[in-house]
DNA sequence: TCTCTTTCTGACCGTATGGTCAAGGTTGAG
DNA sequence: CTCAACCTTGACCATACGGTCAGAAAGAGA
C-alpha cells in the first residue's frame, strides 16, 4: 500500500491492533521476561481478548521475536550518530546523547533486549552475527583511525564500545536501581542530562578527546 | 555447630545438597530467567529428583531468593576494595578489577542479580533500600572528598559509581554478545587483562585522576 | 541391636498457560 | 445489494508446572 493512498478502516484497525498489542508484549516482557510474560496479560493490557493476540500474532514466540526485531531497528538507527562527524568528540558524544535518549524513551525496549542476549540471544543470534558484528567491525576501525590521526588517546576500540553501551543502557535497564537510589523518584530532566554530562565527559576525557 | 566438632554424615550430605541444588538453581535461574526456570530442570542439573528439592527449599520463590542473597553477599564484599585506599586511583582501581573479576568468576549470579533489579527487584528491593543505599552514600561522599581534596576532576559521584557498576557487570550480563563478536571465542586471559585495562584506564583518566 | 529422627522419592493433584476452533459479526469490492 | 474475505471471540483442550504426600530408606544415639 502506497502512503498516499487512502488507508481503509481494516488497515487502520490492523495497525492499532498490531501497534496495541507491540506496545503491551514489550512491556510484559520486560516486566516479566519471556517465560514469565503471558498471552492473557498481555492481551488484558491491550485491551484484547486472547483469542485476537493469537489471530495477530500466531504464537508467543513470534510476538517476542517481533518486540525484538523492533528495539534491534531502534537500537541501529541511534548509531547513525555516529556517523558524518568529523572526530570522536562530536561522534561518539552524540552517540551517547542518542543512547541515552533511547534509554530514557524505551526502558521496557532496552530491558527485552538486554534479557534476550543475556539468556544467549536464542531469538536474535543471527543479527549479532551479521548486522552487529559489521557494524562493530566498522566503528572500530573508525576508532582506529581516529587514534592513529591523533585525535584521541590509544584505547582498545572494542572495549570503548562496549562501555558505551554498558553505560548508557545501564541507565534504562537499571533504571529500578538507579531509582530507588534516588529517593524512589525517577530522574528529572535536569538529572538525565546531569547524567548525560557526566557520561559524556569521563569518557571524551578518558579517551583524551578532551 | 562449631567449626572444630567433626561433621556428621547427614550434615556434609545437607550441605552438600544444598550447594549442588544453589549452584544449579543459579545457572538455571541466569539462562532461563525466573518465570522460565523450572524445578524440574534445575533438580536434573543438581542430579536430584525434584521432590527432594522441595525438602530444602520449600517454594521456587525461597530458592530463588537464596539465589538472589547470595549474590549479593559477593557483591558487597567486592566494596571492600574500596576501603583503605589513599585515593581514587587505588581505590577505584581496585574495585574495577574485583568487580571484573566477578563478572568473570560469578557471571550466573551476575545476570541473576540484573534479572531481578530489571524486573524491579520484586526480592530485593528493601537491600536496595538499606544495605545499598548506604554504602552508595558512604562511597559518593568518600569520591566527593577527594574531589574537594584535589585528588580527581569534579564528577558527579553517582554518576561515576553507576558508571563502575555498569562497565563491569557489563562483561557478564552481556558476555554472550562480547563472546559472538570476539569469533564466538570466550575472551582469553589476555583479552580480560585488556578489558579491566582499558576500563582502569579510560575511567581513571576520564575522573582526572591519572 | 532397637528406636526415633531425618532424609529421600515416585506417584499424584490442581491450576494456569499456550494454543485451537467454530460460529457469528463486519467490511468493502463489484 | 451480495457475497466472499476478513476479523472477533467465548469456550474449549492438552500439557506442563509448582507443589504435596505417604511410605521407604538411611543415619544417629542408646
Amino acid at each position: 500500500m502506497a502512503a498516499n493512498e487512502r488507508m481503509s478502516k481494516r488497515d487502520a484497525t490492523r495497525r492499532e491492533n498490531e501497534a496495541r498489542i507491540l506496545a503491551a508484549a514489550e512491556k510484559v516482557f520486560a516486566e516479566a521476561g519471556f517465560g514469565g510474560a503471558t498471552m492473557q496479560l498481555i492481551a488484558d493490557m491491550a485491551g484484547l481478548p486472547k483469542a485476537n493476540l493469537h489471530y495477530y500474532f500466531a504464537t508467543k514466540e513470534e510476538l517476542y521475536r517481533k518486540v525484538v526485531q523492533q528495539i534491534f531497528e531502534i537500537w541501529l538507527h541511534a548509531a547513525d550518530s555516529f556517523d558524518n562527524a568529523p572526530g570522536p568528540v562530536e561522534a561518539i558524544g552524540a552517540y551517547i546523547d542518542a543512547k541515552m535518549e533511547i534509554s530514557r524513551r524505551h526502558p521496557f525496549g532496552s530491558k527485552v533486549w538486554a534479557s534476550e542476549v543475556m539468556h544467549g540471544a536464542p531469538v536474535i543470534q543471527d543479527y549479532l552475527e551479521t548486522t552487529l558484528r559489521e557494524w562493530t567491525k566498522g566503528r572500530a576501525d573508525l576508532i582506529q583511525r581516529w587514534i592513529d590521526e591523533g585525535k584521541m588517546a590509544p584505547v582498545d576500540p572494542r572495549h570503548l564500545l562496549y562501555m558505551l553501551w554498558a553505560t548508557t543502557q545501564h541507565y534504562a535497564d537499571f533504571g529500578h536501581q538507579i531509582e530507588t537510589l534516588n529517593g524512589g523518584k525517577p530522574l528529572t530532566d535536569r538529572q538525565w542530562k546531569a547524567a548525560k554530562d557526566s557520561v559524556k565527559t569521563i569518557i571524551l576525557r578518558g579517551i583524551g578527546a578532551i
